[in-house]
DNA sequence: CGCCCACTTGATTAATATCAAATACTGTGG
DNA sequence: CCACAGTATTTGATATTAATCAAGTGGGCG
């Protein structure tokens, strides 16, 4: 619950009582093993999830198998927060590496955004900055060559992992595999583990399956025409809450 | 306007006076001349756009000019519903085709959807439908080859216009150019030509820059893997209006 | 130890982009 | 009505990017 407060909180600011609500919000979290569906494609959602650790993943496949993942999720992200409008799910959800996610029901959410405005706002600042994300996909999808889309994700983990604090030195706990990128990125994985090598060896990065690590995030940013506007960070503050003060952009 | 009803009521059914009161919703058109911006990056949005009639486009373009559609609007669409969250527009939106747009304060939608909750349903519906499609999108820009991606446009464009009464026999107006299919689906204009091409000698549309006939509906859905349940059409209807009979699926 | 994965490497092929030129189409002025 | 300019489409040839196929390597773990 500290990770979304935390990434909250980079649009707007709570008074306690407002922490307090987003705090007491769910029951305890569930574990989900690796690579296990937590929604699946079809479903009529009962809830939300919030992701307390780990990563998901949004997916969506073709009959055929070929498989695209759509976007993935970080400590602190909620997925499908307005999903009760749609009947059934078009896409499916599922844990990359170990996650927990905290279920929090329709009703808890309405109670919640109808008592504190303030949240309600903040929680679609949340899907609009999502929204965001995918647009920034499809133009590196349709645009970006491999070694950007792979060097342009790699900077969204990285200011999007920092928001909540998951940053150490210039090192992300990434466990993904190169299947995974070449799925987030519509690569084989042959290329993705070349393009890999590329960039170690320009000095942009290191990563290992295990641990991603940023050498120069000037020069990555660069390479992949990263620019992180797409990720609204800090900008509400101004317009939520009218008398704090603005805060310096991380980073 | 009748557009917007059209389209919403595929989602729920409405009273009169929730008609008129969508009815009575804008102001009136405003004509903007082809290939020209309705909203730049960077601007703070003021007010929502409804489109009347034409094609409309988001669009997102890299630093060295590569530019990326990210998805359009046909009548009756309405372009960046809750986008006063945000301080800035992240991409841009232009009109393709000559188009009439309509403004629609912030104000005024938020009058409306406080006096009728189903109109603020019906609204989120479709803003719920948009992030599907744009879903859709990063799947085809993944998975499908260039013909499939082509192909499955030309469905979503069949599909999304015959919502709004566009379609006559299996014909739509869609005055695109190539260049247009291209920058929609990260294709060159020449490979786009080759796979228009194709699909012709396939026999399974028409297109000649103005009008886009499907020839075979089962066949070009069959060849581009397409499912339209992405599209979330009619299946609103029997969780809002109770009482009211759940009607065919479109199509 | 030995097996199962994931990663790596090399060789080849397929998809798509680029470059360059030719053809058609549209509107305009004479 | 024609000539022309400008733009869009088409065609051909070639280059590049990325996929596929096939065969290693290497690490973790029962």
């Amino acid at each position: 619950m500290d990770a979304l407060i935390r990434k909250l909180e980079h649009f707007t600011q709570f008074t306690d009582e407002e922490r307090q609500a987003l705090a007491s919000l769910s029951d305890l979290p569930v574990v989900v093993g690796p690579r296990q569906d937590i929604i699946r494609e079809g479903d009529n959602p009962t809830g939300v999830n919030l992701i307390v650790e780990g990563y998901a993943i949004r997916y969506k496949a073709l009959p055929d198998g070929r498989r695209q993942i759509l976007g993935y999720f970080v400590s602190g992200d909620i997925c499908d927060l307005r999903v009760f409008v749609l009947k059934r799910m078009d896409h499916s959800i599922a844990a990359l590496t170990p996650v927990a996610v905290r279920v929090i029901s329709e009703k808890r959410i309405l109670e919640m955004t109808d008592r504190y405005p303030r949240i309600m706002r903040a929680l679609w600042w949340t899907t609009l900055v999502e929204e965001s994300i995918s647009r920034e996909w499809l133009l590196s999808m349709g645009q970006r060559t491999a070694a950007e889309r792979i060097a342009h994700l790699f900077c969204e983990i990285y200011y999007r992992a920092r928001i909540v604090d998951l940053v150490e030195g210039h090192r992300v706990a990434l466990p993904l595999r190169q299947t995974d990128l070449a799925e987030m990125t519509g690569l084989s994985v042959v290329h993705v583990n070349r393009v890999l090598q590329d960039l170690r060896k320009q000095g942009l990065i290191t990563f290992d399956g295990q641990v991603l690590t940023i050498l120069s995030p000037e020069k990555l940013e660069a390479f992949a025409l990263f620019d992180p506007l797409y990720l609204h960070m800090d900008e509400g503050k101004g317009t939520v809450t009218r008398t704090a003060p603005v805060t310096a952009r991380a980073g």
